[in-house]
RNA sequence: GCCGGAGUAGCUCAGUGGUAGAGCAACUCACUUGUAAUGAGUAGGCCGUGGGUUCGACUCCCACCUCCGGCUCCA
């Protein structure tokens, strides 16, 4: 989480010289004049004892500051309280200041060990550390009592601002080599909390004191890399997470229960949708319900490319060595290739992309102006030898299947094609209520061309966004290596953020195929490439679907739309003559005739989320059949009239 | 790949240096069922894989595989 600098708000009403005293509005829009300098905490206590007592942090003119900052003339200010348990600022800075509880009861644990860094993140915090010797999860309870101590006694924090070199002197007699290297990067005053006898660089804010922590997890463990760079030593990390009472700290971790309920990976079993198998880790076995969903989502892929000018081609699943080098995967994606070292052959790769392919269909002849754009869709099978520790589910498998496609056009085509895309992108979301997050990634390091290339890239994406009116935000330096991106992010059940659609535009990769096409003038052009796919992928989109729906699917795409159970043996014939005709009618319907009693088919019923239940017996007829929705709603219903309205369902 | 944790029946999980357990699911029988669990019985296990320690290993040690939580990387 970015908290808001205290750096930026500390400039006060200096400039109207002469002046002793300070305005500031408070939220009720009243005024409250102080004296110069004063701070946050003064200005609570202005307007109350009991409030400065409480005072966990102001928002000045909307951004966090320390309590023990001055305030500038003209603020709007906000005091919050542990009454604001619930503000996303307020915990932050709970949190953090229990990041700094954790690092002082670590450090007296563990003598020896060297502090990181520890801020608040979006459920807890986390503190990094380099200790002597490899702790494991059974430390965390011992580490937990220490800062219940902590607490017990009490903590209070205080602020002091100091050199540069005074801050690193003091860190290097301290054998704190990366508090030395995050002063050396540190932008703006450097500061220090202290609590008890532990002092930190901090940039801030914190509490007052310790009190309004009432409750403290420590929730894992985990290896991290420095500046979260691989190169770097592999610090330990833990989890935490606290709260302003021992209530919200239970309602947090019923919550975690309940979205695990939903996680997809259970549901995808329970709901007989796919499974994996050891002997081929990251790669679904997609059983006959998971298909269902999978293929009407190629249903939905097929009609709409259709109605926007895509045509469906198919290109080889594997290739030689030298086509991986011409479109630069081989120098920038080999370790991530399943390759196949044939006997007294070229060395073969099996596609972890189309790209290539659809670069070969498009130089496979002379290209006109008028051919453009031409846009070749294909879900081809990719493979992708994804390390094993980032395996995941159905968000990261080796065996990926993307909804691609890849529009040849010309530079000018470029902004309509863009919008084409995003057009197309909102109708899919929409579809199903999805509301992902957009990011403009920008040249990484290792890009391919000119820098010239790359403005061009960036601003056309860039200018796609503003056009749409779509809030982005940037990731520099994210983009793949051949174009810069727009990818839209979508969090799982457990917060987990995952890209599912991205646009990328590519000069790069078709000038390596030296792919061109003839303009009006009769001369040879550079052709432009929007490589896009919407779902992403059809895993990690069914991934998240299924979280979304928590598993029960809206009608058009339930596996079993609608179950029929007939009450008693003289009501297995009728039963399985509704099934006919609904089943005729194009629904997906199954019959659970299973000597079991109605209230437990019932049961099993709900537990699969299969939409529309019909229970059949002595009371029901064709004209008149008894319909149960999914959670419990009843009604009656003739079969023709049902027809006609689950078809509009399914629309 | 790295750090930490876990692998026991189809599923969810107990167990522990000395004969491997439960619930659900499956199968059989009875019940003929009315909107979220009828009852009884039966069967089901190289306790992830391979080594080692031991009179004896599901249990202790080592290696590997897979999964889970993170890191890095990514659709």
């Amino acid at each position: 989480m970015r908290l808001g600098g205290p750096g930026h708000a500390v400039r006060s009403a200096n400039d109207s010289a002469g002046h002793t005293s300070l305005k500031v509005v408070l939220p009720d829009s009243s005024e409250l004049e102080l004296p110069d300098g004063a701070t946050g905490l003064d200005a609570a206590g202005a307007i109350g004892k009991r409030l400065a007592q409480d005072a966990v942090l102001v928002r000045a003119n909307g951004q966090v500051q320390d309590l023990r900052l001055p305030l500038a003339d003209g603020q709007r200010i906000e005091i919050l309280t542990k009454r604001d348990a619930e503000d996303p600022d307020a915990l932050a800075v709970l949190r953090h200041s229990t990041a700094h509880l954790l690092a002082e009861a670590v450090r007296r644990l563990y003598p020896g060990v060297k502090i990181a860094i520890g801020p608040p993140i979006e459920n807890g915090f986390y503190y990094d550390f380099e200790f002597p010797e490899p702790i494991s999860e059974d430390d965390l309870a011992k580490i937990e009592d220490e800062i219940r101590r902590e607490l017990k006694e009490g903590r209070a924090w205080s602020r002091e601002e100091v050199s540069a070199e005074e801050a690193i002197k003091r860190f290097e007699a301290e054998g704190e080599q990366y508090k030395v290297e995050l002063v050396g990067s540190a932008e703006g005053p450097i500061s220090f909390y202290t609590q008890g006898d532990f002092t930190d660089l901090c940039r801030g804010p914190h509490l007052q004191n310790s009190k309004p922590i009432k409750a403290v997890k420590l929730t894992g463990l985990a290896g991290a890399y420095w500046r979260g760079d691989e190169r770097n030593t592999q610090l330990t990390r833990i989890y935490g997470t606290a709260f302003y009472s021992q209530e919200d700290l239970d309602q947090h971790l019923e919550r975690l229960e309940e979205a695990k309920r939903r996680d997809h990976r259970r549901l995808g079993r329970q709901l007989d949708l796919f499974h994996f198998d050891e002997h081929s880790p990251g790669s679904p076995l997609w059983h006959p319900k998971g298909m269902v969903i999978w293929n009407a989502l190629e249903d939905v892929r097929r009609r709409e490319n259709g109605k926007r000018g895509y045509v469906e081609v198919k290109t080889p699943l594997i290739y030689d060595q030298a086509l991986w080098v011409t479109s630069g995967h081989w120098e920038k994606f080999r370790e991530n290739m399943f390759l196949i070292p044939l006997e007294n052959e070229q060395l073969y790769a099996i596609k972890p992309m189309n790209c290539p392919g659809h670069m070969l269909l498009y130089g496979s002849e002379l290209r006109s102006y008028r051919d453009l754009p031409l846009r070749y869709t294909e879900a081809a099978p990719l493979h992708r030898n994804e390390l094993a520790g980032a395996l995941h589910g159905l968000t990261r498998v080796r065996y990926v299947t993307q909804d691609d496609a890849h529009i040849f056009c010309t530079q000018e085509q470029i902004p309509a094609e863009l919008d084409g895309c995003i057009d197309y992108l909102r109708y899919l979301y929409g579809l199903f209520g999805l509301e992902p997050r957009a990011e403009f990634s920008t040249r990484p390091d290792d890009k391919l061309g000119t820098d010239e290339e790359w403005d061009f890239s960036e601003a056309e994406l860039e200018a796609a966004l503003e056009r749409n009116q779509i809030q982005y935000d940037v990731g520099a330096g994210e983009g793949s290596f051949y174009g810069p991106k727009i990818d839209l992010h979508v969090s799982d059940v457990l917060g987990r953020s995952w890209q599912l659609g991205t646009i990328q535009l590519d000069r790069q990769m078709p000038a390596r195929f030296g792919l061109t096409y003839v303009g009006q003038d009769n001369v040879e052009h550079p052709v432009f490439v929007i490589h896009r796919a919407l779902y992403g992928s059809f895993e990690r989109f069914i991934a998240i679907l299924v979280e979304h729906y928590g598993g029960a699917f809206p009608f058009w795409l339930a596996p079993v739309q609608v179950r029929i159970l007939p009450v008693a043996d003289d009501h297995r014939e009728p039963a399985r003559q509704i099934r006919d005709g609904l089943a005729g009618a194009g629904f997906r319907v199954d019959l659970d005739d299973r000597d079991e009693t109605v209230g437990k088919r019932i049961r099993d019923a709900e537990l699969e989320k299969i939409p529309k239940v019909i229970v059949y017996g002595d009371r029901e007829s064709p004209e008149r059949l008894s319909v149960r929705d999914r959670g419990g709603e009843q009604y009656e219903i003739g079969l023709v009239a049902l027809v006609r309205d689950l078809a509009k369902l399914s629309a």
